[in-house]
DNA sequence: TAACCGTGGCT
DNA sequence: TAGCCAAGGTT
């Protein structure tokens, strides 16, 4: 074990990369930037993080936003719940607890949208206290060199690899450690790694038995539901409509044309002559106008197959009062889910 | 516990 | 191409 962290380290220091978020240790930061990184690559979070530093420099600031607004900044970065528990919870700390983040590890990770990972993770890297902070990337080293075969989405695999881990902090600062461990799985110990490159080849169960494509071992593989989504997009001369997401579903509080789900793909005219249709409109003062094809969306749990249809509509068309009206210039200004986003960016809006 | 919550890059 | 999976958490 003592030989295993010294190579970590070593490798830690000549591999390590110069990330915005490894230049402090205020609290806030580094809990951004732990929110941001859930289930998210370095590649794909790093510039989110540096606009949420520069537009929210302190807690207090951010708790000063709109949730309008940080959901508009977190756009196109998923799992939306992450945006709507670090506003909720910078507003907690900002009017409940004196602005000041939590300092312990039970502190931390009492707080909404924290779990056992990032409580351990900002404990040590903002306060230098020894938790193991077992991630994706730790879990596959752990797996690999020690022989770990016990699931990783089991409750048992979980407190193995937490026990496992927690030994191997003592030898080390935690917030290095932490870090050394993390960045050697997302650098040299990747899904499919270079073997015969990495300085711990010579000490691996995983190498040495030829199972480094079995470990980790997972138990559980998603289903993934299929859903038809068929967005009515209602213009006039220099407007749209949007309706916002309020259902316990995806996309929570991100905003959409007015959506009819079906169980297929299903016609038109099934669109049109639906109950669904008629409360948005009404359907003898729209025309008809261009219907994109099928295309598919993948999400983690679902594949949502999706399709835009184009109607014109006047003054009479008896729009729903719970449509937003938005001329085609601030739509813009609403978060959107990627998909919507990729449809308004393809279709010029004069 | 198992299902659910996005998006994008890699193989 | 289709599946894997990434600095996970909540219900």
């Amino acid at each position: 074990m003592q030989h295993f962290n010294q190579i970590i380290h070593a490798w830690y220091r000549h591999n390590k990369r110069d990330l915005p978020w490894r230049q402090t240790t205020d609290p806030y930061k580094i809990w951004l930037s732990e929110i941001i990184l859930q289930q998210t690559r370095i590649e794909q979070g790093t510039s989110y993080f540096v606009r949420f530093a520069e537009t929210f420099p302190t807690i207090k600031h951010l708790a000063n936003a709109s949730e309008e607004e940080v959901l508009k900044l977190w756009q196109g970065l998923g799992y939306y719940t992450r945006a709507r528990n670090l506003h909720a919870t910078a507003k907690k700390i900002s009017t409940e607890m004196n602005g000041l983040f939590p300092n312990t590890y039970e502190d931390i990770k009492k707080l909404r949208g924290i779990g056992d990972y990032t409580a351990a993770a900002i404990a040590s890297i903002a306060f230098g206290l020894p938790h193991a902070a077992v991630d994706g990337n730790v879990y596959r080293v752990l797996s690999r060199y020690f022989g770990i075969q016990a699931p990783i989405d089991s409750a048992s695999g979980k407190k193995e690899f937490k026990q496992l881990a927690q030994e191997l902090i003592s030898e080390m600062p935690p917030h290095i450690h932490n870090q050394a461990m993390m960045e050697f799985g997302a650098l040299q110990c990747v899904p499919a790694p270079d073997c015969p490159a990495c300085p711990l080849n010579g000490s691996c169960y995983a190498l040495t038995k030829n199972m480094v494509a079995q470990l980790p071992v997972k138990q559980n593989k998603p289903k993934v539901r299929n859903r038809y989504f068929n967005y009515l997009v209602l213009l006039t001369n220099e407007s749209t409509y949007l309706s916002r997401r309020t259902q316990k579903d995806i996309w929570l509080g991100l905003y959409e044309f007015p959506l009819i789900e079906t169980s297929s793909r299903s016609d038109v005219c099934h669109i049109v002559e639906s109950d669904e249709f008629r409360n948005f409109v009404n359907p003898e003062h729209v025309i008809l106008g261009d219907i994109s094809n099928w295309e598919t969306h993948p999400l983690s749990h679902q594949r949502i197959h999706y399709r835009f249809i184009k109607f014109a509509v006047g003054k009479e068309s008896g729009i729903s009062e719970t449509l937003i009206r938005t001329n085609k210039k601030d739509i813009f200004n609403f978060a959107v889910p990627r998909l919507i986003e990729t449809f308004i960016n393809d279709n010029i809006w004069e």
